[in-house]
RNA sequence: GGCGGAGUAGCUCAGUCGGUAGAGCAGCGGAAUCAUAAUCCGCGUGUCGGGGGUUCGAGUCCCUUCUCCGCUACCA
């Protein structure tokens, strides 16, 4: 049982603005993988937070006659709210910002230094302060008088500066070396594929302090100078550990099973952040994700276009479990996905209300009116009642393997595919015509019907926090029997069952919206 | 410029080792009435981006070409 733990982490935010759909898509998103791994008996870690230092941050501030440090006291209970809201389980929120943090990354940094893999030298170049990154002469443009990235149309300054490096040049072999022996080091594969070329085709020594702006981790011994964003900001999964204390009661979830991330950050994590591992001699994570982008109707949302929708705002139209089911169910992980309001209500409509919630107060109010509000006892099992049932027991199998690699549309897909399943069953047996002919076969239809739900019920949990459960409590089924391994263990008949209540209620239109 | 990916039914996409093109959604027709105007059944003649080639036979292999996307590099 020790050995089954699973650490799973997200990207944390960098909360220069308010949460938006992105920050949301990644922690849902990443909540069901955790949660279908602790219902699957795993002993997980879900961990979330904000990256709150850097030069955006404090001028953002700056703006606003205010500290970072106020600016971000601010901003970070914003994301918060956010994953709160979301109905995610994570068992941490870790801010930059925090002394445990800072104890981490100092250590870290010290291990490095005593590797050998940390040297001053001096950087100038051109800077993008939004960027957060230096570009080349060739690299920016003169428009007006000022010089701009011809890459991300940012201006850029010139900057001057004593930086550390890191040797990331002298570890190419090893991370080729790294992606070799461990190929699922890196998903998608397209991602993959692109790290491994990136790397490939060589690579130079990264600055990681800066001595232009304060707001950041001091580097140990080095006044003057912070740490690089992304020696902070990676280190936060390590921090969340209470890595270097041996003792403390999390260090054995270190190394991390699973980081989710966008797929802009991949390089980050899957070349820099195993370099700076590999040199202060800790174990690698398993493996990085990196999901695709979210469009609202094939645009990115962005101020200028009008197309801004919060994560409160979506939550609140549709419900948290339909807006979870949406993301997850509609967009293949890994991919781009596009959102809008009919593609939501479609999928909420057709698959929550139609197929599953009608299934759900069709056979369950039957019980009600005509088997005393008990779960019906079976009778023997028809060669239809085998089959229907022995599709759902192959179910979890299936959402296994396609977990195991974050293919989690595909999970829904194969659960979808039997609830449709079980519409036919439903259908075909035709238990209303039973009831006078014979109730004791309707009986048995019945029963075999609130089993499919049972099993629906628990394995929906991961994706829909809320509405899973409910469905299970119509079906009285005790909380310590919802976990997968409940799964091989049938429905009890006799059980007294609530009235039925409509679990996944139909979106209708009104007026005002259009 | 290099590397990689993608172009298949109105929409989103599956198509394993080459063997007469599939699913879901939408649409049309029918059945049923237990149920959240839900469910079930039936209905698809698609230049598989274009062109050429290999093969008895190619969406599936090879060449070429067009378009889109990602990563990356960049000319004195």
């Amino acid at each position: 049982m020790a050995d089954k733990q699973f650490y799973i982490t997200t990207a944390i935010s960098y909360p220069n603005g308010a949460p938006h759909i992105g920050h949301a898509y990644e922690v849902l998103a990443t909540d069901a993988l955790a949660r279908f791994k602790r219902l699957d008996g795993f002993d997980v870690m879900f961990l979330t937070g904000t990256d709150e230092h850097g030069q955006k941050i404090q001028q953002t501030a700056a703006r606003q006659n205010r500290t970072a440090r106020e600016l971000v006291d601010e901003m970070a209970p914003l994301f918060q709210e956010m994953v709160r809201s979301l109905g995610c389980s994570n068992d941490d929120f870790i801010r930059t910002t925090e002394p445990r943090h800072y104890a981490t990354v100092q250590a870290l940094w010290k291990r490095m230094e005593a590797a050998g893999d940390i040297y001053l030298s001096k950087y100038a170049g051109w800077y993008s302060v939004r960027d957060e990154a230096y570009y080349a002469e060739d690299e920016i443009e003169d428009r007006e008088g000022k010089k701009y990235s011809t890459k991300t149309g940012t201006p850029v300054e010139w900057v001057e500066e004593e930086s550390y490096f890191f040797k990331l040049a002298s570890y190419q072999e090893k991370l080729l070396a790294l992606y070799e022996s461990q190929p699922d080091f890196i998903g998608p594969n397209e991602r993959r594929n692109e790290i491994l070329s990136f790397v490939k085709g060589g690579l130079q020594d990264l600055s990681i302090s800066r001595t232009t702006f304060d707001w950041g981790i001091p580097v140990p011994d080095a006044p003057g100078h912070i740490m690089y964003v992304w020696v902070d900001a990676l280190t936060n999964y390590l921090s969340a550990t209470g890595w270097p204390d041996a003792g403390a009661s999390r260090a054995k979830y270190w190394p991390a099973d699973l980081h989710v991330i966008g797929k802009d950050i991949v390089r980050f994590h899957a070349v820099y952040w195993p370099a700076f591992l590999m040199s202060a001699g800790l174990p690698l994570p398993k493996r990085v994700y990196g999901h695709g982008f979210l469009f609202n109707r094939g645009e990115k949302m962005s101020k200028s276009v009008g197309n801004v929708i919060s994560p409160a705002s979506l939550i609140e139209t549709y419900g948290v479990d339909q807006v979870r089911y949406f993301f997850l169910r509609e967009v293949p992980f890994g991919q781009d996905g596009n959102y809008s309001h009919e593609a939501i209500i479609n999928r909420i409509n057709a698959d929550l209300a139609n197929d599953l919630g009608n299934l759900a107060q069709r056979s369950l109010s039957m019980i009600n009116k005509n088997c005393e509000g008990r779960v019906p006892v079976p009778g023997a099992f028809t060669p239809e009642d085998h089959e229907i049932l022995a599709a759902a027991d192959a179910i979890l199998a299936e959402a296994r393997s396609h977990h195991d690699v974050q293919a989690i549309n595909k999970a829904l897909d194969a659960i979808w595919r039997v609830v449709a399943d079980a519409n036919r069953y439903f259908a075909a047996q035709a238990p209303w015509g039973l009831k006078k002919t014979d109730p004791e076969r309707m009986g048995t239809v019945l029963y075999v019907t609130a089993e499919l739900l049972r099993q629906f019920g628990i394995l929906t949990q991961p994706y829909m926090p809320t509405a899973a459960p409910k469905l299970l409590d119509l079906l009285s089924i005790p909380a310590d029997q919802r976990s997968f391994a409940s799964l091989a263990k049938r429905l009890s008949g006799g059980v007294e069952l609530p009235p039925p209540a409509p679990v996944f209620p139909r979106y209708v239109e009104t007026e005002a919206e259009g």
